[in-house]
DNA sequence: GATTAAATCTAGTACACACTAGAAAAGTCA
DNA sequence: TGACTTTTCTAGTGTGTACTAGATTTAATC
């Protein structure tokens, strides 16, 4: 039972880097095999089709996803300001997705690029992930925190998307971090661009 | 000369509609031809490949956003806040890619779905388009509107960014009009989230 | 070491795709 | 009408894809 685990992991990451960079179509079961030196055909000793085994790397990059969210909300103090939640877990989605493994990353490079099953299957671990957003955005409208006299459904899908976005073009190569991406997004989005009030902004790339 | 402009107006809305929905993948030549009523192989007497075909409809794509937005910024008035030529553009932005014809929508829908020549086409008029941007931040910035302590690249980034993942959930038929969303971003971007003093908010879905 | 089970391979099928060659049809204009 | 050009069609090729069947090898167990 031992080789056969190993073996389905071995799969799984080389999917989830393919997948992470080359996209759903380029990735393709033989070169799938042919990154872990096997044959084609040998996926399937392991996966029932192509689309489970995306699939499955889908789910766990979602669940990374959640997790690095919700694990960073968790180290919060008990009192906090809303809008540092927002901050926290802003900076921890683009962690996730931009500086962390393949699996989050091959899950928003590839929205959009998938066949109708799979992308129901996604749309649903995306609708979890809102949730927590969703969550965040009221509690800092109802704390008085943030403003009410904009649609908080809205005001959310821009926040993921300007955060997913960004591996459009994210590069860990350059001077800015997955960090500082996120630093930029609740900057902007919660303080905004226009010179203003603000205390001690705390980047400066 | 008249019937095979026509012909070559069809393919070309059809694929631009098609890519806008479907994706580059599932947007067969096969498909486009049927949607025309067309043979597949008819297509070649127009363009002379398949790669060259969708191209064409991306540089219309670019071309009609870059339209957009100039024609926008244009019928400002001389003397203009700096923020709002950024408000003014965000909404040209979002109605050209959501709301209006499939050519721009199009060309975002298809981004990081290309084969590699394609892609370098794609990223060539990105980058003309990144200009535009490039300048109404900067004029922000120098002007004293805007807040200078960000990264300018990266602020760009994530308005477009969210602009064009919108695309992903947008969905016409919904309330929040192309122009709300739009809406929406500059307010959270130039303004932010936190509650201030903000001179009544122009939104409220 | 023999027997069984697990894992992989060889060799193939069927299908969808972009694209080609040459015949047929449709349109143009004297 | 007839000669010519433009446009479309029929019929195919070659390639890459996901996936299957059955033989073969590797590992585990008694």
């Amino acid at each position: 039972m031992k080789k056969s685990d190993r073996t389905r992991q071995d799969i799984l990451d080389a999917t989830a880097s393919s997948l992470s960079t080359a996209g759903y179509t380029a990735t393709t079961v033989k070169s799938i095999a042919e990154t872990i030196g096997m044959q084609d055909a040998s996926i399937y000793y392991h996966f029932s089709s192509k689309d489970e085994l995306v699939g499955e790397v889908l789910d766990i990059g979602t669940a990374r996803a959640v997790t690095a969210v919700d694990q960073a909300l968790a180290e919060l103090p008990d009192a906090h300001d809303p809008r540092e939640a927002l901050r926290v877990a802003i900076i921890a989605h683009a962690e996730a997705v931009l500086g962390g493994g393949d699996y989050p990353r091959a899950n928003v490079r590839t929205f959009g690029q998938l066949p109708p099953d799979l992308t129901h299957r996604h749309r649903q671990g995306h609708r979890n992930y809102g949730q927590i957003w969703t969550q965040l955005i009221d509690d800092g409208v109802e704390s008085g925190a943030l403003r009410g006299d904009l649609n908080r459904s809205v005001a959310r899908l821009i926040i993921i998307g300007a955060l997913c976005w960004a591996i459009e073009w994210f590069d860990a190569a350059e001077e800015v971090s997955a960090a500082d991406v996120g630093e930029h997004v609740f900057q902007m989005v919660v303080n905004g661009l226009s010179v203003g009030e603000h205390e001690s902004p705390a980047v400066s790339v």
